[in-house]
DNA sequence: CTAGAACCTACAGTGACTGTAGCTTCAAGA
DNA sequence: TCTTGAAGCTACAGTCACTGTAGGTTCTAG
């Protein structure tokens, strides 16, 4: 079975990846340092896969490294620790519901705009002097409850396309 | 009215922001340079109340400050960009569509993970299983949609509390 | 055997801030 | 008027989670 062991790029691919990015990951202790071949290149094999296959994919649900740092400590001695888990996933479901709701009112106030502009003429663009309005009425947003866990917005969340 | 000026600290505490932040935004050519002191202490008056408020805000709704750079633009030059604004503004109701769809499926996976462990007992904690498994039926999350559109993930979303 | 793709290390750069050091200025009270 | 301490100033380093580059080495297919 020569498929049992892969090189980076091969992990990269089967991951979605990036090869920089896993040796980033390995340089900062989230994933273990693999066998080398004989010149030096790196040898992954299924273990690796999956334990990258679950940064991954924490990653893409939003856990930032010290979450899955943690959540790997609980996989790696899976016995007595339930508690801790469920207390991130909790604070995940939390953020994540926040977050929906002041996208939901952005979608709105774009919307509306849209709207606004399509009726030609010159546009008052409303979503400017709606952003600008801390103190708006029709914002869903929660700006006090954002406020609140100290992390006022995802540090770089890029939204545009 | 000595009202009608005043000082980064007031700024910073009448938009929520961070004196270093103003500054920085100053620095990037995002807020105007304001008028000094004789002491070389920054003066600011309402437009800049207005428009860091702005900033803040569309920055809390997720938006980086390139796409906020656009927006101001047009703000600058309301008349004529009609289009423009238009075509800015539907590129980010997409975006947000977008990620609202990812949030959405976050919080499903989330839920579902917390119910699991719900049961309790010592350990039949699924949640580092279920995000392990790249290849599972149950997630909801668009992974290829997301690979698509590039950025695979907010790099700092810091949704953990 | 050779071309070129993929690998290696080491380090710089990104975005959007945040923190620190070491000064200067301002506002209020004695 | 003097003084004290908070708030301001500049300049630069650090943060997170990568991403990119330079310049060299190794692997693999033809």
């Amino acid at each position: 079975m020569p498929e049992r062991e892969f090189s980076i790029g091969e992990l990269a691919k089967r991951t979605g990846s990036k090869v920089q990015t896993i040796r980033y990951y390995e340089q900062i202790g989230l994933m273990p340092e693999p066998l080398r071949t004989q010149g030096n290149q790196r040898r992954y094999g299924p273990k690796h896969l999956a334990r990258l296959a679950f940064i991954r994919h924490s990653r893409e649900l939003g856990f930032p490294l010290d979450a899955i740092r943690e959540l790997l400590s609980l996989a790696d001695v899976p016995e007595r620790s339930c508690t801790a888990a469920d207390a991130i996933a909790r604070r995940q479901l939390e953020a994540a519901e926040r977050r929906i709701r002041q996208l939901k009112a952005l979608k709105m106030e774009l919307k509306r705009m849209i709207a606004e502009c399509q009726g030609g003429k010159i546009c008052e663009c409303r979503v400017i002097e709606v952003l600008a309005d801390s103190s708006h009425g029709h914002c869903l947003s929660d700006h006090r409850a954002a406020e609140k866990d100290r992390r006022p917005v995802p540090r770089h969340a890029h939204l545009t396309a």
